[in-house]
DNA sequence: CTCTCGATGTTCT
DNA sequence: GAACATCGAGAGG
């Protein structure tokens, strides 16, 4: 029997610290999406992001409590899913404390299994000549992924549609951090803030550090 | 490589 | 109307 890898989930309580401890750990987790209609897709995640909280002004909750992002404001460890720009879905892990808004958003994923299921971009010349950047992008990897609001609100914990497992160490330098990115409206300090955490020099960067 | 711009829908002014 | 946690096409260097 080939020895296959449990995947088993990452516990409640590692969501359920400040973001800025859990979007850096997430750095070289592995993503695993179970397809409905039967396949299992997975990816280390090498880009993630961290909103915290209502004084950030780059965070979905800067504005208060709305039904879009109510998902931020309730249990840790669930998945924020929403619309961006009309048609991007953005996949986020939420951390924190029940009732403090704050959420570790997935920018890039290596894939590993099921890439012949991944759904590229509309344009099939960028990513058939360069596979590894298939889910480059916190958009591109929802694509890939069959990520959509379906999701919003799932538990990340449980093994079922989507969920996250830990994978192999991260060696400390090979851990960058640096401004997040498409928050510049938000104003100092938010935007400026290096809350961007990444895997140094790695193919599947959404941008480069 | 860089820059610019349109797509597309929900939320806010 | 404008803004928005994006992407990809097209023009130009």
């Amino acid at each position: 029997m080939t020895p296959r890898r449990a995947f088993l989930p990452l516990p409640r309580e590692f969501f359920a610290r400040s973001v800025l401890e859990v979007a850096p750990e997430l750095v070289g987790a592995i993503l695993v999406r179970e397809l409905p209609g039967g396949g299992r897709l997975t990816g280390r995640i090498v880009e993630v992001e961290a909103y915290d909280g209502e004084r950030d002004l780059a965070c979905h909750a800067s504005r208060g409590r709305t039904p879009r992002n109510e998902t931020l404001y309730g249990e840790p460890g669930r998945a924020y899913v929403y619309l961006c720009y009309g048609m991007h879905f953005l996949l986020n892990a939420v951390s924190a404390k029940a009732g403090y808004p704050a959420a570790a958003l997935i920018r890039a994923i290596e894939p590993l299994d099921g890439r012949e299921a991944m759904r590229p971009g509309r344009s099939v010349s960028v990513t058939a000549s360069r596979p590894e950047r298939i889910a480059s992008g916190p958009g591109r990897l929802s694509r890939a992924f069959h990520v959509d609001l379906s999701l919003n609100r799932i538990d990340l914990c449980a093994k079922g549609p989507l969920w996250i497992a830990p994978g192999e160490p991260v060696r400390p330098r090979d851990l960058v951090r640096g401004p997040r990115i498409g928050v510049e409206s938000a104003g100092a300090p938010w935007n400026r803030k290096a809350w961007r955490f990444g895997l140094r020099d790695h193919p599947a960067l959404s941008v480069r550090f």
